[in-house]
DNA sequence: CAATTATGTTAGTTGACACTTACGTAAGTC
DNA sequence: GACTTACGTAAGTGTCAACTAACATAATTG
């Protein structure tokens, strides 16, 4: 969660969403230097959210789909999670005016 | 995003969705002090992620559903976006086949 | 109005985080 | 083997975040 909070994270990930890229072009669609985006994708690494891939001196980085779906679905069962206790609460309410009626 | 990715703030947020409740009450859920959880109660306000309502001496805080609602829809776009370009480049390779054929 | 209850606010501490500069390193190139 | 390329890592810095302890404030109760 900490990992995708952070704007320049998400916006790397975007990046490599769909393709491979080296280190080098990733840092070149930032103001930040080298090193910076060389420290995020380690931290998007230690969250598994991105794979690398040596080839020669490059580094390719892809985000891993399994990793994000994952997060993906932690938030929409954290959403989920309150609308099903209203929904229970609503389906309580409904046989507490049934009972009412029948009295 | 920042806001949410705190988890004592997401079980604050999960606490307070379905039923207001007053601070001391929330407070009483976790083992930190009563001011952290004042503190992380004003930062979900300043997100806009919380009610508050004021009655007597107590504040009950509630779940504000729409600015939820809001970042679940930024972060399903921030998921989508992604599926939609992998969408888009399908449907190229499968013009790019069509085409090949033609010749 | 003094005492109590429920809560926010301030000051200070500790640690984490995003960043830069400088350095280290592994793989190709002459 | 020296040089270059494409990186990561280490050290240092300023800022922010989460927390505690102590104090401030507003409403309620006797």
């Amino acid at each position: 969660m900490k990992a995708i909070a952070e704007p320049r994270r998400r916006e790397i990930l975007r990046l490599i969403w769909a393709r491979e890229l080296p280190a080098g072009r990733i840092a070149s669609h930032f103001a930040v230097t080298r090193p910076a985006i060389s420290q995020h994708l380690r931290v998007l690494k230690e969250a598994g959210l991105v794979s690398e891939r040596r080839d020669g001196t490059r580094r390719l980085y892809r985000a891993r789909p399994d990793t994000v779906a994952e997060v993906r679905r932690f938030l929409e069962a954290f959403w989920d999670e309150d609308l099903q206790r209203l929904k229970q609460e609503a389906e309580a309410e409904e046989r507490r005016k049934r009972n009412r009626r029948r009295r």
